[in-house]
DNA sequence: TCTTCCGATGATATATTGTAACTCCCACGG
DNA sequence: CCGTGGGAGTTACAATATATCATCGGAAGA
């Protein structure tokens, strides 16, 4: 199997859930930050630093330079409230900061949405012929870049 | 098993291999292209586009500017001499251009020394878990950060 | 031969992504 | 009140990547 289902919450609870997780890890939550998660939430596909710099800009009616961001999402990663998705350079909310996943992002070639898949027999797979060779897996990066099945109708 | 082994060709074997199968492809096996081919198979790690236009810059006496390399590496990893690794936004050779992988990148993060599998078992369920959601994949990006057997033993 | 076209490269500019260094401010404990 | 430390701001810069237009040289056909 390897299959798994999570709840997935949303919008507000997502926050929450958020700032639980975060201050469970003894980081505050402070109002910079939640602005930030807010938007990287409120995206619904990866955002770059620069997005996100620029939404909160928007939002907040005042210049947010993306260094303020990058920290931030350095902090959002390391606590597992947010992944990076490496073929893309940009960032996405995780829906379910509780729960420590290698996961497996699907991105679209054709519209950027990117969903996100935890499966693991292959992520523990991929671990496994990693240490096979010696090496000492931190962190798997498995992406997929394709196209969607709402994009391959269209084409 | 999936478990799959090469004749690597080194030096100037790799760059004729490299010549024929662009050539193959209708692509002219330019001076300026054995040129950053060279290059590139010269380092022993991953390789910027950016390295590349610096070692080239050097061995020729005369600049030689990124986008040009840009091009060219486009092109390699294109016609499969080359692939780029995403995590550290960067290039390396491909020993055998002629065979075609799905390939699954170990990445040193202490001396960043990236080793290359072919394991097939592991990207044809990467591939299969994408499409069961009705993505069609076209690249999978299989890559472990993490340290090497040298670097971990010092540590 | 002439000329026309096209692929490859060069030159320049600019966009995007990511870090570094240092300052300021504010909450908190002494 | 003062010192300390974390969070955020500011500025500067480095690294990565793309766009645009010019030029050059060889191949194909008149």
């Amino acid at each position: 199997m390897g299959a798994h289902h999570h709840n997935e919450p949303r919008g507000a609870d997502l926050s929450k859930a958020a700032r639980e997780t975060l201050e469970k890890s003894g980081e505050q939550w402070t109002n910079m930050r939640a602005q930030i998660f807010e938007a990287l939430a409120g995206f619904d596909k990866p955002a770059s630093a620069y997005d996100i710099a620029e939404a909160v800009s928007k939002s907040e009616g005042r210049r947010v330079a993306a260094n303020s961001v990058y920290r931030i999402l350095d902090l959002f990663v390391g606590a597992n409230l947010a992944r990076r998705v490496e073929s893309s350079n940009a960032y996405i909310a995780n829906a379910h900061p509780d729960c420590l996943h290698d996961c497996i992002f699907l991105v679209c070639d054709s519209c950027g949405q990117t969903v996100h898949l935890d499966d693991d027999r292959i992520t523990k797979g991929v671990r496994s012929a990693a240490e096979a060779t010696g090496f000492s897996p931190v962190r798997p990066v498995i992406e997929v870049r394709g196209t969607c099945a709402e994009c391959d109708e269209k084409a």
